[in-house]
DNA sequence: CGCAGAATTGATACATCTCAAGCTGGGTGG
DNA sequence: CCACCCAGCTTGAGATGTATCAATTCTGCG
């Protein structure tokens, strides 16, 4: 199903096309920021590219993984199914963010790409020993580990405590933080940027039906709080406005 | 205000009261458990006792934090509150589990005792550089940290897409499992086991209003699905009826 | 052009919240 | 020793936010 491409056959972006560290966007982010030029030469050995259209399955969860990696660019999400189809999604992977847990042998999420992705992949049992092996690979890591599990705890509050309207202001707040540290979107006065997610994807986030992130979309769209361009292109002429929407503290440390 | 035991002052466990790692009740589970003698010497050079009576705050989100640890016995939360006062636990700490997230000086939530606890400290500074220098920590801790995060990302499930009784079935299940493992509780043809939160505390875990906490927890035992003794003890006569009641599939892997 | 997937909008149902009384049990002081 | 007290808990009745069911209306694309 999922077919394999080594050297991925991109449409337009080259600056990914060739698979070399030394020029790959998000070699300061990823979870290979640490390390010196040797160790980059291990993990490229181990290590090879992949892509994956807009709306395909990377892994289902309960499969076996043979990988782990990096989304080098586009997004994918991790999501969590009930028996009776009930969904929540649990994680949203933007460029540098890692994929898999080492020492697992099965997914325990399915990983979709919403939009198309690539992923710089890294065969699990010999990245596993570079883990062990390396401290700056397992440092990082374990930052990066840190970091989901702080915005899984912020995600927790979202979900327990806060109302529909709130839920959708701290999702494009989110969104708009991470796009602006990428520099994927311009500040100037406001913020600009794509939202590659559908009502449901963002319904299955927020623990709604589409119909009320549909309404609610629409109802901060009319209070002036964001525009919209098309279907994904987002507009926040007040990130401090957003802010307040979404319930946080005025601007938690994202101005100024 | 929070006052300091290097060697605490215990009414009963006097297994604690000797503060020396071999005869620990949480050495093989907390994130020492990889570590070697010489290893674990070096731990106790920075190790000291604190222990905090039930109710008391262990540490405020935002304080500087000195000290990062384990908890050896005893049960805290982890809770965080939004200015208005909506307030959502996102941890629930049992022995072994890592209080304090090392490479941050401050606290990012509220650490609170719901029972009393006794806390195993590191001083933060040389604990970070046994972290760098000592691969069994470093290790161990991303184990645990890894775990923590599945534990949040099931968490999210139950918060986004779980009715109010399935929630409430979910945390019984998750507290019943915790304490099968730490051979506190006995599982002959059912499982007891102590809850040590107030309706109030599992709310704040769960999303809800303490009267609907009420209401549900009336309504399993109604139903004949747990049984009350006193205000904490729970008793599960068939774990995988609170299972399907949870939502999750049969049983987990739990029994079998 | 016209189709199909996505999004919007409306009307109603229902789960949980909110507000408001009581209840219960363990500790305390008269 | 018993009455009181109080935090924690239970229960009830009504309000409300979100889900559900059901049409339409967009939007991009073949």
């Amino acid at each position: 199903m999922t077919q394999i491409n080594p050297i991925p056959a991109l449409k337009s972006s080259m600056a990914v096309a060739t698979p070399d560290c030394a020029g790959c966007p998000i070699r300061h982010r990823a979870v290979c920021a640490k390390c010196e030029a040797d160790e980059l030469a291990q993990l490229e050995e181990v290590k090879y590219y992949r892509s994956f259209e807009a709306g395909q399955t990377v892994i289902w969860s309960g499969d076996r993984m043979d990988f782990v990696g990096s989304i080098v660019s586009g997004v994918a999400t991790l999501t969590q199914t009930m028996e009776d189809g009930r969904r929540q999604m649990v994680g949203l992977l933007l460029p540098s963010d890692f994929v898999g847990r080492p020492g697992r042998s099965g997914a325990a999420y399915d990983v979709t790409a919403t939009t198309e992705i690539v992923m710089c992949c890294f065969r699990k049992k010999p990245f596993e020993e570079l883990v062990a092996t390396t401290p700056h690979i397992a440092q990082r890591l374990l930052e990066m580990t840190l970091d989901e599990l702080d915005a899984a705890r912020e995600w927790m509050l979202v979900l327990g405590r806060k109302t529909a309207r709130e839920k959708i202001a701290s999702l494009l707040s989110i969104v708009a933080r991470r796009s602006v540290l990428a520099d994927q979107a311009s500040l100037k006065d406001g913020v600009v940027f794509d939202l590659p997610l559908t009502r449901e994807a963002m319904a299955d986030y927020l623990g709604l039906t589409l119909e009320t992130v549909s309404r609610q979309v629409s109802a901060l769209r009319r209070d002036g709080v964001i525009q919209l361009d098309g279907k994904r292109k987002v507009m926040v002429p007040d990130m401090g406005r957003l802010m307040e929407e979404a319930g946080d503290d005025s601007d938690g440390g994202f101005l100024g």
